[in-house]
DNA sequence: TTGTAAGCGTTATCAA
DNA sequence: TTGATAACGCTTACAA
């Protein structure tokens, strides 16, 4: 293949006697060049080996025929299937796809999100990034059309892409209330991530209705990572009067409440539930058996990259809103709790390998 | 920001009085551009808001500052770590990354590759891909250059990334052989990895040096998913003599053998050992709690990465291998073979979460 | 040290 | 229906 040069379009044009152009118009499959000359041409460039220069045409049509896709880590299971499913209408779309980690850095949002507006991607993806800050928000002008997912601003109308955060959490609150817990910790996810505050008003309400101790000891800051699960745990269950219950901000985060609790001594879930929130493959694992709130993450990448699509093409005004519906799936990290909760000796934990 | 046209290096021109060649030497830090035109130039850039377009450059200089990464999936923990490596030093080189799915399908790399070469990518990284058949080859010639990370074609002197195969896995084998296991069920992993070729020839030398049953029907040729697992289970568990411990193809891949051995009321490790192979940082999680050979992914994605930007700028001759250690991590879902392990009766697994 | 001009490989405009 | 030509925005000889 590339041994010699690559072909261009000029090469297909001396080899048939046509003009650069005819042969442009041709493989474009405009109506009104011959059927004659097509094939003549598309023979030639099959010959040739000829293929568009991506670059030389993204120059001229100031298109890019590429969108930017930031997360903050595709290494963190919790959001490598929003990506997935990005790439799934972007691939069907030939266009591709610029991958961009923030590890949720606002700096390093914005150096990314410059590279790809100097190379003139068609669009953006925001997998809860940042989008408030006025240093943020200077990138996020009309112009390259951007759909956001999961965090959004209230302030502005973009396109979003969200997770009904009321539905899958409420669900997930009257369960543990009907299995009588009282005192449920709640780890509140990224400060400024829109969904988190839904989801942390969403606790507060609930905490109101449903009778829950109203204590704000219990609502911990931490985020999606399984580190934020481990440092809420460790604070939470250090408590004077501690949880029996904990609503993490991740499936991850979950992982890493459990496994503190375990340290400490505690079985989930005979001495602590855990709610998580993803439904990650794992979740469902025999030996995991979490109780989570279900995002359907791939159908949302493909939502919002079918979205983006539209805007691309249509150049129609941003603001619409599609909230994917989110569902309780009880499974084995939710129990009643134990009797007596305040200083309660830790049991054991029953390991199940090793 | 983007409400206006982008400023171009011409309106920079304009601005100073400057040539336009004068502007572009300014900026690109050449050294016989006086100090006072060179702060000329950058503080009117600055004030336009100028950037250049990564685009023209790229056709100017036929060069992207982008490569191309192409993986099965990033949504499987499995290999994600490897992108988030390669990314990793490409930021840092001011390179882009185009994220390429491919399923593990042939045509659908082809697809990938083609565009990426008329993107002009600067090089490519194969994270587990096609690189043998003649069609992936046409592909692979010095031009845009490459560096393979896991699977490798020995006819050719590739750049290559890879992991020992023989040290971890037989640890791994040691270790079941040292517990009393006679009977190991091997799951080979995709058809034409070279990785998994060389694991598959480290477990038969292993079987005949440490005596193991030397039985075709315990090898099942499944990948690196979940799914696989739960067949090669299916398949080995059913064997009129199952074997007493299996190896599975990676993590993910031994989540879906334990799955199935539970579901047929086996108890891991007691009934059934499994060991796996990355060590991603689910099992490392007390109620998965595997024993599995581990995987420098990230740091393999950092050397994949940063050999290929050494080959872009230098344009040396490919042929470097990079084997990276493995190390057998002893955790919970091994232990010794349960007694009379022909036609025993299953017994109840012991679930830790509900 | 700075300026002029050519060219990277396309597509778009307009004549023929 | 096809062909000549001008951009697109940059870098790089080469001339001044």
């Amino acid at each position: 293949m590339s041994e010699r040069k690559r072909a261009t379009i000029r090469d297909v044009a001396e080899a048939t006697g046509l003009a650069l152009s005819t042969v442009s118009n041709a493989l474009a499959g405009k109506h009104y060049v011959t059927d004659e000359t097509r094939t003549l041409v598309q023979q030639a460039a099959e010959r040739l080996g000829y293929r568009a220069s991506a670059v030389a045409r993204g120059l001229r049509m100031r298109r890019s025929f590429a969108i930017g896709v930031l997360i903050a880590d595709v290494a963190n299971p919790s959001s490598a299937d929003f990506v997935r499913g990005v790439e799934d209408v972007a691939m069907a779309e030939k266009c591709s796809l610029f991958l961009c980690n923030t590890d949720g850095d606002e700096e390093r949002q914005i150096w990314h999100m410059r590279t790809l507006l100097d190379r003139q991607v068609d669009g953006m993806v925001l997998i809860s990034q940042h989008c408030s800050s006025s240093a943020v928000r200077a990138f996020l002008g009309g112009d390259p059309p951007f759909v956001l997912i999961q965090r959004r601003n209230f302030d502005h109308r973009d396109d979003y892409v969200g997770s009904d955060n009321v539905t899958g959490l409420s669900q997930a609150l009257r369960h543990l209330h009907d299995l009588g817990h009282q005192r449920i910790g709640f780890v509140r996810g990224p400060a400024d991530s829109s969904s988190a505050l839904e989801r942390l008003q969403t606790f507060q309400s609930h905490v109101a209705s449903l009778g829950f101790h109203d204590d704000p000891d219990l609502i911990f800051p931490g985020d999606y990572t399984f580190a934020a699960g481990v440092a809420a745990a460790d604070r939470l269950l250090r408590l004077r009067r501690p949880p029996t219950a904990i609503f993490a901000s991740s499936d991850m985060n979950a992982m890493g409440v459990i496994e503190t609790a375990a340290t400490a001594g505690l079985n989930v879930p005979s001495d602590l539930s855990v709610v998580g929130l993803d439904d990650i493959a794992l979740a469902a694992f025999r030996s995991i058996n979490l109780t989570t709130v279900r995002l359907r993450k791939r159908e949302m990448g493909v939502a919002a990259a079918t979205l983006l699509m539209q805007r691309i093409r249509e150049r129609t005004e941003p603001g619409s809103e599609q909230i994917f519906p989110t569902d309780l799936i009880v499974r084995g990290s939710t129990c009643p709790p134990a009797r007596p909760a305040r200083g309660a000796r830790p049991r054991r934990s029953e390991v199940t390998l090793g």
